[in-house]
DNA sequence: GTCAAGGTTTTTGTATACAGAAACGGCGCG
DNA sequence: CGCGCCGTTTCTGTATACAAAAACCTTGAC
């Protein structure tokens, strides 16, 4: 049989949660999934470990495993955490980035604006993740490098939604560019503060958002 | 057949490559290792998942799982990444904590002195998880918590040995004192530098350790 | 009417069997 | 003598079958 069906699988099923099809402490069966896709439980059961590695789902000994999707308080510390290991990140990088990798910085950030003036989102976005993972990169941390970008995947699915606030795009270009010179004049703390404030302002932008979207769930 | 087979088996192959029984890179033969334990290969599999969970080995499709213990500069980077989630949790923790905390705090410190006055490494050690954990806890932010006591339990095994220089226990407690006293003021940029260079001396006892050990490695 | 106990059903965990890919070795060719 | 090709072997991945535990439902007693 295809040696990757369980990759695939999984790629599905995260596919359903970041879409909404399973929600928060849903249980994923097995069986209904093993018909659903046409295979046996041993490949469901390999799928379900990879996405218990992304934190996508928890197993729960002789209960089951279930969907395990952060709630906006859990996000909003995800978000705090994200934007801490930022500034972690850019802090050891103002003392150790290489000029190639300024220019890195520098061309990242003309293809972003190209693609904001564009009103190409997609671009942007992808430039835009370029720019904050050279920055990871940079840090000469390999450990805070994988860590970092491993929660910026996971929350890439909630990042989407608050950059849709008018202004924002503008905004977040000028405070790349800040960041751009803190790291080229090798200011550490400056470096940091920037690169806090510019995420934490993601999640504040998120909270505002959920907050204007179901005012009566809290 | 008993249920929890597969996590007792992790938890062996767990302490087996703690104990050096496999070294990096080495690769975890399932049919070995079920005829080893007595068992088929599926609970192998699900150990295995588990201990992919907590990063012990990394599972290549169609290669096997490997067992992926850190060298000497990944064991530094996760150090330095360990002194700042700590930081981080000392600076939220310093705005957020709680008077009963506070007191938590103060006990754990006393049974930690009482613990190195008699000599009861293991005592210390539990004092000085306790310690800690509770300033993750009071950091406020339930995911950082959480990725710092992950971190935490990872290095774990590595932080006995470093311990044991002379005289770095008494600094350690004293440390302790003045990361309290740091809460108690609500300072939480001192909190945070304090608990920063707490954990980092020790990534740099660590590091003087293996540089001393093996001199000829690198 | 409510609660508990027992049996039934569903579901997880494990064992075994099989298919297909990758690693290994021998053979032939240049 | 070195290199590449093909058959063999070994191992991972998947399917199916079975055991055991938890959840569920029914039934009986208080």
């Amino acid at each position: 049989m295809e040696p990757r069906r369980a990759d695939q699988i999984a790629e599905e099923l995260e596919g359903l949660i970041f879409s909404g099809a399973f929600g928060d402490g849903d249980r994923l069966d097995e069986i209904r999934l093993a018909e659903r896709f046409g295979v046996s439980r041993t490949p469901i059961r390999e799928a379900f470990a990879r996405l218990a590695l992304s934190g996508l789902v928890e197993a729960i000994p002789r209960r089951g495993v279930f969907v395990r999707q952060p709630g906006p308080v859990e996000l909003m510390d995800m978000f705090e955490v994200m934007a801490e290991f930022e500034s972690i990140c850019g802090r050891l990088a103002a003392a150790r980035i290489s000029d190639t990798a300024l220019d890195q910085l520098r061309a990242a950030n003309t293809s972003c604006r190209a693609a904001v003036d564009a009103g190409d989102a997609d671009g942007y976005y992808r430039e835009n993740e370029r720019f904050h993972h050279i920055i990871y990169r940079q840090s000469g941390n390999a450990f805070l490098e994988g860590e970092t970008a491993r929660l910026h995947r996971r929350l890439k699915p909630f990042r989407r939604v608050q950059l849709q606030v008018r202004g924002r795009l503008a905004q977040s270009m000028a405070e790349h560019e800040a960041i751009v010179q803190a790291l080229t004049d090798a200011a550490p703390d400056r470096a940091a503060a920037l690169l806090r404030d510019h995420v934490a302002v993601q999640g504040e932008k998120f909270h505002h958002l959920i907050a204007s979207l179901k005012p009566a769930a809290e």
